[in-house]
DNA sequence: CAGAAGAGTGACAACGTTGTCTAGGGTTGT
DNA sequence: ACAACCCTAGACAACGTTGTCACTCTTCTG
């Protein structure tokens, strides 16, 4: 009576294979070649295993499987942030291939901060993921070295790695995207264009940054530092900027915005500065954003779309082609963006005298 | 010279603590030491291995770790789709979490189908996860008997698990908010106010149509299922249903949006069927969505707004409770709901016959 | 009818790590 | 000088699975 009262359903803890194997009275490999779907099992030992595995709710160890596999069937994703519309709807993408492929998918945001990313990377290699999508934050990945020397494929979505690190990269055109809408504006008769951008260390913001002054320098205009204002999306500092930027003695009639976040500051900071209900015309200048965001249809803002979907998916096609054993010498995927236009990028340029701002 | 140039270099794959125990001449346990921080390694030894580690490039295998010890320090987090600003946000409010606790996310979308969701859940049990968060979308969890009973912790979040399924649940307040949100309407004169929401299987469409009605029938106010249009936020079907209410012999003055997604596709529905370039007054319609969103502050629309990342960090908190020990008694918590007025909720009812639409 | 072929099953080692136990050698206390 | 101790280090088993090989029956072939 002080004893187990039944000893096979007092074990503690998951059932193993060996448990199975003992409830349905075959050996342990008989059960893994149920739990596998592997052929060479009498149809009635088979139906008798899988009563016993379905009674005793086993669930194979994958732990175990992949220590003896050496293969994981699990790719690892490294984003700046989930909670960003850009890379959730890569996010997504990149979710939809991995289940395609049958593969399980870690994913960990960064936070634009360089240790972080190696950390997450580092805990997925640990955890064997077979591949990797990396959003860079930092700029040196020579920490990959010896993952992609054990053969772990990575594809560099975004950005490209660090200098000294040769893996496949997947990014948009973004000079060619923000040319295209600095040149809208200019064609729309803008001269004096505001750029504002995230952090100039973000190889996206700065290669936008150079888009716009590739437009400025193809139409003869002068580039004027006074008319950049890059730095993180934080709504304080691009309230100051905007300020700063329309009570100067040659304000700009044009923005051109780097970002979804960017733009959608920017808009809140010029409704709260003109108290215009209508932000899309605030101010009276025109506007075109780099990057498309959900309701900038209803803002009518006229965007530069990037396809983050595309983005993910292009890299996660990549990556499944580099895991099926494909050994082509890297590359470099750019792809192009499109201009929609909405009426805020192609309002002309007002007289600015009329109005103050602040 | 035909033969290995170097044996220990040639060595395919990747290194394990034995290389390494050869390599800094030591015994293995020694390595597993030094790669744990525990004590007992003298330090001129520890800085040997150190260095083997650093030359090898050699990586913890966490696969073998967690076979031999038990615990993954690992959770898994099931949403209905990562690319919804709704879910990304809670995600990144979990990611927080693990991050902070030391745990790595699993994390998988169900999209709104049960056998999926069964399949990431069982998946991440099989890579024997410590805990989960789920947001159901299936009405079975029968399937996760052998998890818990195994000792898996779960907490649902936004839904409640399926009957028969005992565990913690975090839930906002979707009665109480739709009940708000509509006596706010009623309270600025509205007697005919229409209610569009997801599908009634889902939980919280079913429970905010339950508030919209208490809110009726609290004010005496009669409920009239021919203003009622319920399903997913598809925008053709909004797009017709919207039609149909708005050109009915007694059109509603208001509505009452059961979501993110739908509010927003309702906006997009009345700004193509009305032409009019500011949506949040089209065809003069009161309106309160459920659940902010973003540049919901810009557009001028009243909200019952729900906080996603105290959902998410909330679920968290219990799990990480349970996880350290904590065995009370399941509890179910709801979190209040808010509202938010920003003008389109606040607007009178328009006497309806100066305007057709369609 | 003997021998070969094949289907079904099981024994066993190995994957890379960690927990337990033991051994060597130096220091301390009496 | 001897015992008792601590510090360091290693040997070994075990975690749960899968790949390899070997064994026992049938059944088929010559």
């Amino acid at each position: 009576m002080g004893d187990d009262p039944c000893v096979e359903e007092t074990r503690r803890g998951r059932p193993t294979m060996n448990d199975v194997a003992a409830a349905a009275g075959v050996a342990l490999k008989t059960v893994s070649r149920v739990v596998n779907s592997e052929p060479g099992v009498n149809a009635a030992t088979a139906s008798r295993v899988q009563a016993a595995i379905e009674r005793l709710g086993y669930r194979r160890n994958d732990s175990a499987r992949i220590l003896r596999r050496g293969r994981t069937a699990s790719i690892g994703l490294v984003i700046e942030d989930v909670a960003d519309a850009f890379y959730s709807s890569l996010s997504r993408a990149v979710e939809d291939a991995a289940l395609h492929h049958g593969y399980l998918l870690f994913t960990g945001s960064s936070r634009e901060d360089a240790a972080r990313e190696r950390d997450v990377v580092l805990a997925f290699c640990a955890r064997r993921v077979d591949g990797l999508i990396i959003v860079p934050a930092g700029s040196d990945h020579g920490y990959l070295a010896p993952e992609l020397e054990a053969g772990i494929k990575v594809v560099f979505a975004d950005r490209p790695p660090g200098a000294g690190c040769e893996a496949d990269t997947v990014l948009c055109d973004n000079v060619g995207g923000a040319r295209m809408g600095t040149a809208h504006l200019i064609a729309h008769g803008h001269r004096r264009i505001a750029f504002l951008g995230d952090s100039p260390r973000i190889f996206t913001a700065a290669e936008r940054l150079r888009g716009y002054r590739q437009a400025l320098a193809a139409a003869g205009l002068p580039y004027d530092e006074g008319l950049v204002a890059m730095g993180p999306a934080d709504p304080a500092r691009m309230r100051a900027d905007l300020t700063r930027l329309l009570t100067a003695s040659e304000p700009p009639t044009a923005l051109l915005t780097g970002n979804g976040r960017t733009t959608v500051e920017t808009l809140r900071a010029l409704a709260s500065l003109t108290d215009a209900a209508d932000a899309g015309s605030a101010a009276g200048l025109a506007l075109v954003g780099f990057d498309d965001f959900e309701l900038a249809d209803l803002l009518g803002v006229t965007v530069v779309a990037q396809d983050p979907a595309r983005l993910g998916r292009t890299a996660a096609d990549l990556l499944f082609m580099r895991l099926s054993g494909d050994e082509e010498p890297t590359c470099r995927i750019e792809l192009a963006t499109r201009l929609v236009p909405r009426g805020s990028g192609e309002r002309p340029p007002l007289p600015l005298r009329d109005r103050t701002a602040g």
